[in-house]
DNA sequence: CAGGTC
DNA sequence: CCTGG
C-alpha cells in the first residue's frame, strides 16, 4: 500500500523514506475511540493521555504490567456513572459536559449506544459522520476520527489544523490564504481521496505524523521552517 | 496557541 | 470555552 500511495504522491514518497518503523491504522472499539476522541478537541497529546487515564479508572482492572495499571475501557453503562463535577476536577474542561451528554445520547439510542455504533459500520461515510455530529462535542473532525479508527471507513479525512496545513500546502494550493470553513473540509477530504483513493484516511495517517515535530520522522522534511546550527530559517 | 465545537 | 505550555 506504501508504494502505491508512493506512486501517487511524490510527497508521500519523500516522507515514507523518513518516517521510522512506519505506521498503524489502529481499529478501535468503537465506545473508547468516541470518547477518547471528544476529549482531543482544542487539547493536547499529553493532556488526552490524563483525561483518558482518569476515564478507564472506570472500566474493570486487568493487571499491572511493568510497574502501570491496566482497566478495561469502561462501558457506555460504566460512563454514565461519571458525573459532570468529577470530570471538571479530572480536568476535563468545558469538554465535561460534551461526555455525560455523549453518554446520555447514547443510552437514548434504540437498542444502546454500542449497538447504535456498530450499526454505522454499514453506512454510506457522510451518513456516519452525519449521525455522530449528533452527538454533543462530536464536530466533523472527531467524527472522522471515529469512523477512521474504529468504523472501518478507510476513506474518512479528519481535517484539523495539521491536515489542513498539508493540504493547503501541497494539494489545494488555491486555498492557502482562507480559513478552515466547515464548507472546505469537503474540499479537503476530497483532495485526499482524489489522490490516495479509498485507503485515503491511511495514507493522511502518515502525512500527518509527518507534519508533528516528532521522533518518527528522521528528517525536517515538512514544509515547517527550520533552523540549522546557525539559527538561520530554511 | 493547542490535532474543535457549540 | 477549560487548562497547560
Amino acid at each position: 500500500m506504501w508504494q502505491d500511495f508512493s506512486f501517487s504522491d511524490i510527497r508521500f514518497a519523500e516522507l515514507a523514506q523518513h518516517v521510522d518503523g512506519g505506521a498503524r491504522v489502529l481499529k478501535q472499539n468503537p465506545v473508547e475511540c468516541l470518547f477518547q476522541f471528544l476529549c482531543s478537541s482544542n487539547n493536547n497529546i499529553k493532556r488526552i493521555e490524563k483525561m483518558v487515564s482518569s476515564m478507564e479508572r472506570f472500566g474493570d482492572f486487568l493487571g499491572n504490567v511493568g510497574g502501570f495499571d491496566f482497566y478495561k475501557f469502561p462501558s457506555i453503562d460504566r460512563l454514565s456513572c461519571i458525573s459532570e463535577q468529577q470530570l471538571r476536577d479530572a480536568g476535563f474542561g468545558y469538554r465535561a459536559k460534551f461526555v455525560v451528554g455523549t453518554v446520555k445520547a447514547l443510552q437514548e439510542k434504540p437498542g444502546g449506544g454500542e449497538h447504535w455504533l456498530d450499526s454505522l459500520r454499514k453506512m454510506e461515510l457522510c451518513s456516519v459522520v452525519r449521525e455522530l455530529c449528533t452527538l454533543p462535542g462530536v464536530g466533523p473532525k472527531v467524527a472522522s476520527c471515529v469512523a477512521l479508527f474504529s468504523l472501518d471507513q478507510h476513506h474518512a479525512i479528519p481535517v484539523d489544523t495539521h491536515v489542513w496545513q498539508i493540504a493547503t500546502r501541497y494539494y489545494i494550493p488555491e486555498l492557502a490564504d482562507a480559513k478552515l470553513a466547515p464548507k472546505l473540509f469537503s474540499r479537503v477530504s476530497d483532495a485526499f481521496v482524489a489522490k490516495f483513493g479509498k485507503y485515503a484516511g491511511w495514507a493522511q495517517t502518515l502525512l500527518f505524523i509527518g507534519e508533528l515535530p516528532s521522533p518518527k520522522t528522521k528528517k525536517p522534511t515538512g514544509g515547517k521552517k527550520c533552523k540549522n546550527d546557525n539559527n538561520e530559517t530554511y
